[in-house]
DNA sequence: TCCCATGTTGCTAA
DNA sequence: GTTAGCAACATGGG
């Protein structure tokens, strides 16, 4: 269920790892994942976030993977060591193997060529927001604030956690018509939303469930969360009361007596 | 048994 | 065109 913060943590830990390193082999333990033989041989020539994906260039084609809800990837040094249970793909390299563990089974693996994948800008978070282009985005619209933050050709790389936390953090309703913020506002999100992630990728991610980093490491974010998964409990600015409702079909946490 | 889940896509209908 | 609501994908946990 990984979000901006998880899979840069993954990001800069596979760097580490698989940079400048040769793939030896690729096991499919799933069906569903399609198996590119192009890959292997290949040496990493870098590792990149876009959104919630994560590109391995190989120096002319990319292997694109994303994590969907419950994938997760797995550094295995020891390659005689069975995959766990789930895994549902395998890199190799000589200094261990890239697994992805996925329950759900909604992650996917695809092969683009370089040029296809690199022809579309995506704005990073972490490296600042266009505070014009989002209002731009965000005119005369009705739509709920909250869905627009999670709309990802907007602020790709965004999830529910987060865009609970940079609500609250702002001291805006999730409901509030996106038309209606104003600028002032605007640039609260947009001060919110570099802080809190910047600071969870320092965290490591959110480890509320079955988060783990490639190293199986825990995230320490959860620690800090004000209202995600808070139910009931006092909102730590206004002593009002935590409340969960869903809003597109996903829950959502907010303190309705500071968040207008 | 039911409801929940850190994601995305596609459909239908107002 | 916009928005809301669902269902689908598939599985496990409380």
């Amino acid at each position: 269920m990984p979000e901006l913060p998880e899979v840069e943590t993954l990001c800069r830990q596979l760097r580490q790892v698989i940079l400048g390193n040769q793939i030896r082999d690729v096991t499919i333990y799933d069906a569903k994942i399609a198996y590119f033989p192009e890959m292997i041989d290949r040496t990493i020539k870098d590792v990149r976030r876009r959104g919630k994906g994560l590109e391995i260039d190989l120096g002319g084609p990319v292997v694109h993977l994303h994590l969907r809800m419950s994938g997760r990837l797995f550094w295995q040094q020891d390659h005689v060591l069975p995959p766990p249970p789930h895994t549902r793909y395998s890199i190799e390299f000589a200094p261990g193997r890239m697994l992805c563990i996925d329950p759900r089974r909604f992650a996917t693996l695809d092969l683009r060529d370089g040029y296809e994948a690199e022809k579309t800008f995506v704005p990073d978070l972490l490296a600042g927001i266009d505070l014009d282009a989002v209002c731009l985005q965000a005119k005369g619209r009705r739509l709920p604030i909250k869905a627009l933050l999670l709309d990802q050709r907007v602020m790709p790389g965004m999830g529910n956690i987060y865009a609970c936390e940079i609500l609250f953090e702002s001291s805006i309703n999730p409901w509030r018509p996106t038309g209606d913020v104003t600028p002032a506002e605007w640039r609260k999100i947009v001060t919110a939303t570099a802080d809190i992630l910047k600071t969870a990728v320092t965290c490591r991610g959110t480890s509320i469930s079955d988060w783990r980093d490639l190293f199986s490491a825990k995230g320490e974010y959860q620690h800090q969360l004000k209202v995600y998964g808070q139910e009931g409990k006092t909102c730590p600015r206004c002593h009002g009361q935590i409340e969960r409702r869903k809003l597109s079909g996903r829950g959502t946490y907010y303190c309705p007596s500071c968040q207008k």
